[in-house]
DNA sequence: CCGCTGCCGTTGAGACTTCAACTGGTTCGG
DNA sequence: CCGAACCAGTTGAAGTCTCAACGGCAGCGG
């Protein structure tokens, strides 16, 4: 096993900022919305993935994907959320295994509620400490990042 | 109240990249790091942060600071790092209410093990990914927003 | 039609994080 | 010197996430 190729002085920058700016974020996030409308992100997310859906429905397995969430991460959820009664779980009609998650009225009526003072934070703390350029290469740089781990 | 400035189309794009790539590439880095060295990233981090510190020690809350933190995680954290006998606890010798925290032997092999086989997961997963300008960009980026979070 | 393999989703245990409450030490004004 | 306010760190409970194991259904080869 040869010598491994650490990082050089600005990927080593790049890195611990990196992790710094994406803790923090998700940090503070992730407060303001426990705070505000008594979720972690991961659940809102779910809610968000609902809402935009057909007849506000997902298969579990496709809601996982979007969500980016495991299987299991989010039958757990779906059965917090269905606690809440913000989202019901029904049969699958094509295919007996399968399960699907709605979201209910109640359920959008705290998506929408909750949405824009998450919004508003995402934008104080995100995009507003960046220029437009540099929104765009976030952008560029994430899909990288992201179909470099999708694809395997 | 106004109706609250939703996100760009661009942004919106942004954002979604960003959460997508932060989630796949964190779960990765925790799922190879929990296989390989049996200790999620976090602590992996406290380790980390040790090593570099004068005779690997350093207070509670300074570590707290450095690692991204919150007090309490850290106590915990240290706890369960102290029960591997890969940290121990101190007493201060200036302050009566604070600790110190030292990175033992063992620690310090833990983490020369597991080092090589993290950094070369980071390159693959992100600065592969990357090309050398976009490396750098993601440095300006990640300081702006973790410089906007950490001033309040 | 049987059996095998694989997929869908759930479950329970264990680990980690968060939050609020708490102990004990420090600091500073009066 | 005393008390109030504050700071350092810990603790326990509650919530979430991970992992491995499982039950049930689908699809396919023979």
């Amino acid at each position: 096993m040869a010598e491994p190729r650490w990082l050089s002085d600005v990927e080593q920058r790049t890195w611990r900022a990196f992790l710094a700016a994406v803790r923090l974020l998700t940090a503070e996030l992730d407060r303001d919305l426990q705070r505000d409308a008594d979720m972690p992100h991961a659940y809102y997310e779910i809610l968000v993935a609902l809402s935009e859906a057909p007849d506000r429905t997902l298969r579990m397995s496709e809601l996982a994907g979007i969500s980016m969430s495991s299987r299991s991460r989010l039958s757990h959820a779906v059965s917090r959320l269905e606690e809440e009664g913000w989202v019901e779980r029904r049969d699958c009609p094509t295919d007996r295994r399968g399960a699907l998650a709605v979201l209910t009225d109640k359920g959008l009526a705290v998506l929408e509620a909750a949405a824009p003072g998450h919004v508003d934070a995402v934008r104080r703390n995100l995009f507003d400490q960046l220029s437009a350029t540099q929104v765009e290469e976030l952008g560029a740089i994430s899909a990288a990042i992201r179909d470099g781990l999708i694809r395997r």
